[in-house]
DNA sequence: GTGAAAGCGCTAACAC
DNA sequence: GTGTTAGCGCTTTCAC
């Protein structure tokens, strides 16, 4: 596959079979190399022998080349505030394999939760992939729309007018979580909001809103991590509710770990219902009840938008179904 | 940043800023606009009249094309069996964050834990990147060997003799756990086995068998995952160990699930100890006791060593310390 | 210090 | 059906 020739640094070189090589060796035109491995028109015979000559010579598209004569460069970019969060994890497994499946090479930029990061890297990937998934749940519309290619940006777990986008129905989701919470019996419960500045907590909020018949506690200024859930334990052992939302599952965890280092059982003295059903949420004690979004999913759908393997439709925002996923951790009222 | 121009399809042609925008709008030759921007030597004037017109412009440079003539990319692969395990999520973030901070891109394939799809990326991204970093926990060390060019690629958490690695001290992590369980009176512990396959399970293995004067119980067979640790949470209570070490934190989040599930308090009726103190661990109930593995770190050096920005040294191995995480699930045995 | 020109590896007209 | 050639956007000799 590599061949090595001295150089006269007196380092070691490493040479790659290019089309070159190929066609020499198979005794045609680079051209002809070109159509027999892209699909062009070739007679049989020729095609199989180019074939067999570039694996012999263990031969690998260079895929810049191509894509500067092309325009397609066959890759990608996922832009993430932070892989360790399970649910970007998620989103990125969805991506990837999407990808794979589609002969796509993946570009992925972890931000660290940093919207500067986040806009060149916007710049940068433009540049150089066909297209970027963009999870940005902090920067302003203004910033992104401002930044952003529609043409070639979709904005996972986030609308933005003017821009493609897939979300979840975080709505239908809460929906969900409410009347659950309410069949069992609670009509108090306390919701553990999200930041302020994300575009998911403000829609999680605005659906709570909405949810009449239900006395509302809203816990602020809590970050969203397993550390912000230890002190919204607390701050509910210390209210009139008998059950809490929590902003997302990390958030719950915390909120479950708070509880039982205090004694409090789940769910007979209070109910914990989490949000996005990460991996995790199945694997506390006791498991948790979770607003399931399709994360993975989310991600493969943004690829087919990008590359416009989506239906025939210009749909641009796609709303992708919640589900609940009812464990242990939720359960009947007891005043 | 985009101009776009009529199409005679009718549609949208996005047409982007290259050098020869640049160079005309500074009145300048193309090799000026390239030296001025990579650093060559152009006077400060023109230096400053051509940089100002690039970022007016917009300008970003096609990679592609520059990596065509240099010869690097300026791009990295990684290469994980599974986003979604922790482990690699933090592996992955090492990586990302150190190739920012020497502005470097980084393609990612999630092979989903398929020996083929590993080695057909590692073809792939071989060819199209300046190094690959690869976890390949199965692949076995043959297939890794006629793969990999020991040039342009460095091995995480695994080590193949003629191949650069990155390697945590896996006997020392053992080592620690196994004295700390010791030292709080444990003489009988069950060990969860990793997958046989793996090499990281058999270095555990291994360490564990020349760890001395303890009745070691191996429990073979499991998954390792938080499945298997539940199935193994059985089999540790049907045993006479008063403590448990487990091939990886999930594996043990899944013990202390079923112990728990079973009225087994830990660690007054059992300890637990984890591997690779991944952010999971601090989160369960009780808090994980795990031997800590650099994941992220060895990502960042990885990417050194591949980058060639590692001490002068040829240094092609590295041994990255281990640590031992005390938590509340050990604790000293009640016979 | 600056410009003209060659060419990286590849594909897409265009001839034949 | 196949070969020849131009050129994608960029850097890098080589003259000046």
């Amino acid at each position: 596959m590599l061949a090595r020739a001295g150089d006269e640094g007196g380092g070691i070189h490493v040479v790659r079979t290019t089309v070159q090589d190929v066609a020499r060796a198979a005794g045609v035109s680079v051209s002809t190399v070109s159509r027999a491995l892209t699909g062009g028109i070739v007679s049989p015979a020729t095609r199989e022998a180019v074939l067999e000559v570039a694996t012999r010579l263990g031969y690998q598209p260079n895929r810049a080349a191509r894509g500067l004569i092309t325009g397609r460069t066959g890759n990608l970019g996922l832009i993430v505030p932070d892989l360790r969060n399970p649910f970007f994890a998620d989103v990125a497994k969805g991506v990837t394999a999407r990808a794979r499946a589609v002969d796509h090479g993946v570009f992925i930029t972890d931000t660290d939760e940093d919207p500067v990061a986040e806009l060149e890297a916007l710049a940068t990937l433009g540049r150089n992939t066909d297209g970027v998934l963009l999870c940005s749940p902090r920067a302003s519309d203004a910033d992104l729309l401002a930044a952003a290619d529609p043409e070639t940006t979709v904005l996972l777990h986030r609308r933005v007018p003017g821009l493609p986008s897939v979300v979840a129905d975080i709505a239908g989701g809460i929906r969900q979580a409410v009347r659950h919470l309410r069949a069992l019996g609670h009509r108090r419960i306390a919701y553990v909001c999200g930041p302020e500045d994300s575009w998911a907590a403000q829609q999680r909020l605005a659906a709570l809103s909405t949810a009449g018949d239900l006395e509302l506690l809203p816990l602020g200024g809590l970050a969203p991590t397993f550390d912000g859930g230890l002190l919204a334990g607390d701050l509910v052992l210390d209210s009139p509710v008998t059950a809490v939302l929590a902003y997302n599952d990390l958030v719950a965890l915390g909120v479950l770990h708070r509880l039982a280092a205090r004694g409090a059982v789940v769910p007979e003295r209070m109910s914990v219902v989490g949000f996005d059903d990460v991996s995790l949420a199945a694997m506390s004690h006791p498991p948790l009840t979770s607003v399931a979004v399709p994360k993975d999913r989310a991600g493969a759908v943004g690829l087919d938008l990008l590359l416009g393997r989506t239906g025939a439709t210009a749909e641009r925002e796609m709303v992708l179904p919640t589900g609940l996923v009812v464990r242990a951790s939720s359960g009947v009222a007891r005043p």
